[in-house]
RNA sequence: UGGGGUAUAGCCAAGUUGGUAAGGCAGCGGGUUUUGAUCCCGCCAUUCGUAGGUUCGAGUCCUGCUACCCCAGCCA
């Protein structure tokens, strides 16, 4: 596709130019490491692009690695899922995906470490006594009772814990650092907590599990990750990050650099908000094209190079950030506009006859595949006496904005003729049914020989070959730029977001199982989608032509 | 005066030793066009949250304000 040339700038960027200048390191490592529970969007190809992005530009390398040390969350289809989502938008990891679990046994000997140096102890107080003790914001904690137990007590401790010996919330692992703190972090975070629960990766090995702040960290290290990418909300846990990595024997020294996460109007990019719309059915699961997530831009007919030159568009800084969708759909029109051949389909149906045409005549006419690029050839398609043109296209008196067909008017039919309409019939409710026109035989592949101006072209599908097809066209998902600043974001849900059309497309499309999207003239960019039938086609509206008419109104 | 962050156009975003505000999206004019698309051409920040200060010169340095985001899970 188009995708811009220009290598992009950031500030991680310039972070890494200097490394490397300087001799900090002579090699790059980063990592995408997703919590396998829920699937992948948006938001999370911005973090992909900048790791992987970064890998390839600087010749180093990425590594998927799933962060899984929360069991209860956490489902093997969203492992294959995330893998089947980074690949498809063009990024391999290379060997093997690693696991946060793959460590399980380090991390446990680390912690023993900790307890042995006098820096981590086993406290049993309950989880409201720790929340206390934690103080607030604007007040300092205080100690636990456990907190000076003694390194022998907190080992046996430990290892009573490691061995199932207590029930889940009775105690936890605490680093010890400094309840007095300004970082609420560092207060003493708890390091291992104990849950009876099957892991995915490691079965029933384990039941304690290593929080997020002491597994990323040495994760990192053991990886000789470089640059430890995430979003700004982990500012603060860079504390700790470090104070880990500083406390144990390890040689590796990561940094953590921080960006801001991907705002998108109209739609939501939490994993808790998304998970809501699937399990409540508010959407037809995490796939479906209204979804902001990879697998729905997908099955909606976004290409990865599109999303890809979504991420370089937006770039990386710490600025909090809101991105209209009409940035998102720059990128795919940009893409398929060059990429997508053209087709012609009729959404919303009304009958065009050609009185002066012959009823048992049907011909052959050749259509160009894309305007501007010969080298997409041509195809054929048949026309004849009866066609199918849009309801919209034609009115019975309009004024001469209206460049389309009106009674005793001339309108082109796209690769066709130009035609006239005569008359029309409309049924009981007064709706037109059917249009009657004459066409110009004269003017298959050139104007009026006489002249006149022709200024208007509408697409049409013969009706005689035409095949039936189901457009599903899509809206945005919510009625408000930022539903998740809305009490009740479900309320936000726009009810209008999927409509459904029955009409034709041009005979040629039945069989074609190569092409990945169309653009079907004058109406919008469009792509074959998994429910079609031998019978009906179905195809999902990826994003419709820039419509300036629309704007202007009538 | 808890701490950590961020402020450049409607949106995203360059701007790195202080030297006179890139680019993209959107928008607005005009041209080409058998898609009201595409393409092409032109316009779109005397000003960088705000008030002062330093300087020949400040988006960049200093000081004071203001606004917004994040942190009190045995989630990540």
């Amino acid at each position: 596709m188009a995708e811009t040339e220009i290598r992009p700038t950031n500030f991680i960027r310039q972070i890494i130019d200097k490394d490397l200048a300087s001799g900090v390191h002579s090699a790059i490592k980063t990592r995408f490491p997703p919590e396998p529970n829920g699937f992948l969007h948006i938001g999370h190809a911005k973090s992909i692009c900048l790791n992987f992005g970064i890998a390839e530009d600087f010749g180093g390398t990425c590594n998927l690695r799933f962060d899984d040390t929360n069991p209860v969350k956490e489902d093997i289809t969203y492992v294959n899922s995330i893998k089947e989502d980074v690949h498809w938008l063009g990024f391999d990891w290379g060997g093997e995906a690693k696991y946060s679990s793959d460590y399980f046994d380090k991390l446990h000997g680390f912690a023993v470490e900790l307890i042995e140096k006098g820096l981590a102890y086993v406290d049993f107080s309950t989880q409201e006594q720790i929340r206390e003790m934690r103080g607030t914001l604007k007040t300092p904690g205080t100690n636990s009772p456990y907190r000076d137990t003694d390194v022998k007590t907190n080992l046996a401790a430990f290892a009573d814990m490691t061995a199932g010996k207590y029930k889940e919330g009775e105690c936890c692992l605490r680093a010890k650092i400094d309840m007095t703190s300004s970082f609420i972090v560092m207060r003493d975070p708890v390091l291992y907590r104990v849950k009876f629960a099957h892991h995915h990766q490691t079965g029933d090995k384990w039941c304690i599990y290593p929080m997020y702040d002491f597994t990323h960290c040495i994760s990192d290290a053991l990886e000789g990750i470089t640059h430890s990418l995430c979003t700004l909300e982990f500012q603060d846990n860079r504390r700790l990050y470090d104070w880990v990595i500083e406390n144990i024997s390890i040689d590796c020294q990561p940094r953590q650099y921080e960006f801001s996460r991907l705002n998108l109007e109209y739609t939501v990019l939490s994993k808790r908000r998304l998970i809501q719309l699937v399990t409540e059915n508010h959407v037809d699961g995490w796939d479906d094209p209204r979804m902001p997530t990879i697998a729905g831009l997908r099955r909606r007919g976004y290409t990865p190079g599109s999303i890809r030159e979504f991420c370089k568009r937006i770039g990386v800084t710490k600025m909090d950030n809101m991105v209209e969708m009409g940035m998102l759909e720059a990128c795919i029109r940009d893409d398929l506009n060059v990429n997508a051949p053209r087709a012609m389909a009729v959404l919303e149906p009304i009958k065009l006859v050609i009185e002066n045409y012959p009823a048992d005549k049907s011909e052959t006419l050749i259509a160009l595949n894309h305007p501007n690029d010969e080298s997409m050839g041509t195809r054929e398609i048949e026309f004849s006496r009866e066609v199918w043109i849009e309801a919209e296209d034609f009115r019975e008196t309009a004024n001469k904005k209206f460049k389309r067909l009106v009674l005793d008017k001339e309108v082109r039919l796209r690769n066709a003729y130009v035609v006239k309409a005569v008359r029309v019939d409309k049924d009981d409710a007064g709706n037109i049914t059917t249009v009657y026109c004459e066409y110009d035989p004269e003017t298959l592949g050139n104007d009026p020989a006489d002249g006149r101006k022709v200024k208007g072209v509408i697409h049409w599908v013969d009706a005689k070959s035409g095949t039936p097809a189901e457009f599903r066209l899509y809206d945005r998902l919510f009625n408000v730029p930022n539903p998740a600043a809305q009490d009740d974001f479900v309320s936000a849900i726009n009810s209008a977001s999927l409509v459904t059309k029955k009409g034709w497309a041009e005979a040629g499309l039945a069989a074609d199982r190569e092409t990945h999207a169309w653009q079907f003239e004058r109406t919008g960019y469009f792509c074959r989608d998994k429910d079609s039938r031998d019978d009906t086609l179905v195809f999902n509206q990826t994003v419709g032509l820039r419509d300036t008419w629309a704007k202007i109104g009538d």
